[in-house]
DNA sequence: GGTTTCACG
DNA sequence: ACGTACGTGAAACCA
């Protein structure tokens, strides 16, 4: 059997994973997606070669380049951003570490270098697999040399593999003749000038013609077409160069041994670590020693079976523990078992089944909670329904702690948690159990069911210490303990409660958007003169923009956009531009509203949405299944809805919304003693701003100015730019500037805020609110000029939007609390982000306004009032 | 599953 | 030259 070595260009391949792979950093702000692509391929190539032997070669100076001499005048080589340039010595780093061969030679270019080897190993009668992205290599291909070209297709890597057969069938021309192609038609990307006017196609037919650059020169007489023989004559010598800067040597003088090649275990202890650091979860499942990590782990799991044993554990724990790892295993309404952990050995899973019942269980997690000892669990709101717990009980949430930690991620699960605070790679559930319900793995008493219920409590427990210590350290312990913690109690109230809905008049509702949108419907395809799918952006596109002619605004990369502000400005030349619009609403309304809010009512007559505490990024809390925080307001049509929202009988709504809170709290955290002036005098924000920066009299104050005014108030809290500034008003990127300016001018404090936000931002990789809630920013770091000027907006936003998202939480849960503990009949049923809502019994009304006003008003002590204004009604329509 | 559009603060 | 306002969620279309 032929010996094996795999040889990859190292720069290449890191090339090519950067470009591939997106945008990764781990939480030092170290880009990674690089390394990470990088060592994707080699693994893959080495699963497939399973080599004897691997070498990667790199350049000894970056950026490097083939030639420099070319790379001075023309100067279209992009030196390399920063994002992979500190991804380079972190790779070769982790091949060190791995204990594979890198090649660096100072004086040798790394294709060079490459193709010695190749060579040398190829006489020696091994067989060579060589892994670059770059198409020169393939003149090295032979029947024993394979060239691997790593490709990326959707997302998903695919080798293309080029021995001798394979170059000719590509490219008609054999390997070695790679350089008198490359001679003739060139390289831009290598920067290889090649003839001028002569491309692919005519330098493929010269050399198969001629063979060579030297044999074609020799018959230039007969070289077709005309063109390409005038341009090839008068650049012999540019040919003859560039087919020398082309060729690759083979016989460099190089110190190499085989042994130093000789692949070994890259999956040591060391590399684990380092993985870790990194943050590449998945491929540490590859480390046997984290496998049997594991399977220790999983070994001190215990399924206990009979009441007897299960009152034994809980014996246990009331008698020993001060803390545990809690966690009820769920699925959708359906409670399956509890898994429990009283230390990091004594991890339990008690199923529901036989004599062990849920009345037991509660009876037995309720007195654990009781008698106050800790309990840290993985999202508690889910458990509540089988707790009896309130804000005064010891329990930490590991996923709203997580959540504080980093709330950029997508989820924060048990296995989140054990890979970002215990720095270990669990299962996950899609690895336990794939897309399998619980209930039907609970029924199969798989061992993966056990070990994803135990895995839970064991991270609990674990966790808990680590977890907590980084929020100290962050400053965010009050945060989580004062206001989230809290907060799961007041949002989980709001969804058992409800809000009431009047089924009928919702279905009159959408019957009524249905009738129009019909004759809507017949009217559009009279007018086009044929049917077609209104709904599709595509379709609609083709018919406005190609059929009708109508000038198209921007494209979006799939074709034409079709934008309400687009179709807006249309709405002049075509009478169909102004029914699309109104029909685009009306289905809206319809499918969104009418339809969607129907399937969500339950028994009850009430819709019992989600609210999402660890969703946006900002601290904002989130509304799903349905979505109640974006009913309609804006438009008459659409407002409408809000008339079968509905309180039940013997109550009335009481809708309170802090005015302005976004503007206040800029106020404040800027210190702009203008601006907080303008607040304290209790006026019309936005005529103010437009009386100051336009320096007109307050009373004269035109709309226009106002309204201006009021789009630069929403823009600064934006993370103002220009061009957004723009293309909101519908004015030129200048005069936007002029505005932002004056605004500067008028309120240099804020000015100086945002600018501060920003350069803190970059200093410390995270911007801050007055709670000291966190947002990490990362794009701060970006070269990439969008994604910098992105990271430069959320730096001014989230301090913001952040604050008030503080303030109102901090509002909600003292009004929950305080109609609860004076025993009043009113609930808090809805927030939308500035707005609570509560559902008020009729004789409790003065009181409540009362608690709304004064506990939002006293939420927070700025240096501006925090406005509430409150409406009462008799549904959500008229109450506001 | 990704894209587009649009509802809200 | 680049090509966006900040934060969400849902529905429909389309490959």
């Amino acid at each position: 059997m032929n010996k094996k070595i795999v040889l990859i260009d190292g720069h290449s391949i890191l090339n090519r994973a950067f470009y591939g792979v997106p945008d990764l950093t781990n939480s030092e702000g170290l880009h990674t997606n690089a390394i990470y692509g990088f060592i994707n391929i080699l693994f893959k190539i080495l699963d497939e070669e399973k080599p004897d032997y691997l070498t990667v070669a790199f350049d000894v100076n970056q950026p490097t380049f083939r030639h420099e001499m070319f790379t001075e005048y023309k100067g279209t080589r992009k030196s390399m951003p920063h994002e992979l340039r500190e991804q380079v010595p972190v790779i070769k780093e982790v091949l060190k570490t791995m204990g594979v061969c890198i090649m660096e030679r100072p004086g040798f270019e790394a294709d060079d270098v490459l193709g010695t080897l190749a060579k040398k190993c190829e006489e020696q009668g091994i067989s060579v697999s060589l892994v670059s992205g770059d198409r020169d290599l393939l003149q090295l291909a032979s029947d024993t040399i394979k060239i691997r070209m790593p490709k990326t297709k959707r997302g998903v890597t695919e080798i293309e593999d080029y021995n001798t057969k394979d170059v000719i069938e590509k490219y008609q021309v054999t390997p070695s003749q790679i350089i008198d192609l490359k001679g003739l038609m060139g390289d831009a990307s290598d920067n290889i000038p090649g003839v001028p006017g002569i491309g692919e196609k005519t330098a493929t037919k010269i050399i198969t013609a001629y063979s060579t650059v030297e044999n074609a020169i020799e018959h230039m007489d007969e070289i077709m077409p005309k063109k390409a023989k005038e341009s090839f004559m008068a650049n012999i010598d540019l040919a003859l160069l560039s087919k020398k800067l082309a060729t690759i040597k083979t016989d460099c003088e190089l110190e190499f041994s085989l042994e130093e090649a000789e692949l070994g275990d890259l999956f040591n202890q060391d590399v684990f670590i380092y993985f870790k650091k990194l943050e590449f979860k998945n491929l540490l499942n590859r480390f046997q020693d984290n496998i049997d990590h594991h399977n220790s782990m999983e070994d001190s799991f215990k399924i206990v079976e009979s009441l007897d044993e299960a009152e034994l554990v809980f014996q246990e724990i009331e008698k020993n523990n001060k803390f545990v790892g809690l966690q009820y295993i769920i699925e959708e309404d359906d409670i399956l078992g509890l898994s429990i952990a009283a230390s990091e050995g004594q991890v339990y899973y008690i199923g529901i089944v036989g004599f062990i019942h849920l009345d037991y269980l509660k009876s037995k997690v309720d007195n654990i909670i009781s008698k106050n000892i800790m309990v840290a669990t993985i999202d508690l709101k889910n458990q509540l329904p089988y707790l009896t717990a309130d804000e005064d009980s010891k329990i930490f949430d590991l996923s709203v702690a997580a959540y504080l930690l980093n709330p950029s991620k997508d989820t924060y699960y048990y296995d989140d948690i054990a890979r970002d605070y215990l720095s270990i790679t669990v299962p996950s559930r899609n690895d336990f159990l794939g897309k399998d319900k619980l209930i039907k793995a609970k029924e199969e008493k798989s061992e993966a069911f056990h070990n994803f219920c135990c895995y839970h409590s064991y991270v609990a427990y674990c966790a808990y210490q680590p977890v907590s210590d980084e929020l100290k350290n962050t400053d965010m312990l009050s945060l989580f303990l004062e206001i989230e913690m809290p907060l799961i109690y007041s949002l989980y109230d709001m969804e058992v409660r409800g809000i009431e809905v009047d089924k009928e008049a919702l279905k009159e509702y959408g019957d009524k958007l249905g009738t129009r949108i019909v004759q809507l419907e017949t009217e559009i395809y009279d007018i086009v003169g044929e049917k077609f799918n209104i709904n599709s952006p595509k379709q609609l596109g083709v018919i406005l923009f190609e059929k009708l002619k109508l000038p198209f605004g921007k494209k979006t990369k799939t074709g034409y956009s079709t934008s309400a502000d687009i179709l807006e400005k249309l709405r002049s030349e075509d009478p169909v531009v102004g029914m699309v619009l109104e029909y685009r609403q009306l289905t809206k309304l319809k499918s969104t509203y009418a339809d969607g809010l129907a399937n969500y009512i339950k028994e009850d007559k009430r819709i019992h949405g989600k609210f999402n505490q660890t969703v946006a990024a900002t601290g904002r809390i989130s509304s799903t299944e349905p979505n109640l925080q974006n009913i309609p307001i804006r438009m008459e049509l659409g407002r409408e809805i809000r008339k079968v929202f509905i309180p039940k009988e013997g109550y009335i709504f009481l809708d309170a919304d802090y005015s302005q809170i976004e503007l206040r709290v800029l106020a404040h955290m800027s210190g702009d003693e203008r601006l907080i002036a303008a607040y304290k005098e209790e006026q019309d924000i936005h005529r103010i701003t437009a009386s100051q920066v336009f320096h007109t009299p307050l009373a004269e104050v035109t709309s226009a100015q106002r309204s201006n005014a009021k789009a630069v108030n929403f823009g600064i809290v934006y993370g103002i730019s220009s061009f957004g500034l723009g293309q909101d008003l519908n004015i030129t990127r200048k005069e936007a500037e002029s505005y932002i300016n004056k605004y500067f001018e008028t309120y240099p404090r804020v000015k100086q805020f945002l600018d501060e936000l920003v350069a803190s931002g970059k200093e410390n990789g995270y911007v801050t609110t007055f709670f000291c809630r966190r947002r990490p920013v990362p794009e701060l770091s970006s070269s990439n000029f969008m994604q910098r000027s992105f990271g430069e907006r959320i730096a001014m936003n989230s301090p913001i939007q952040g604050t008030a998202a503080d303030i109102i939480k901090i509002a909600m849960i003292r009004v929950n609390r305080k109609l609860k503990n004076l025993k009043l009949k009113s609930r808090l049923i809805l927030q939308i982000h500035d707005e609570l809502l509560v559902e008020t019994h009729k004789e409790e009304v003065e009181q409540v306004k009362n608690i709304l006003k004064e506990e939002m008003y006293k939420a927070a002590d700025l240096s501006v009032p925090l406005e509430v204004e409150v409406n009462e009604g008799t549904s959500w329509y008229n109450a506001k």
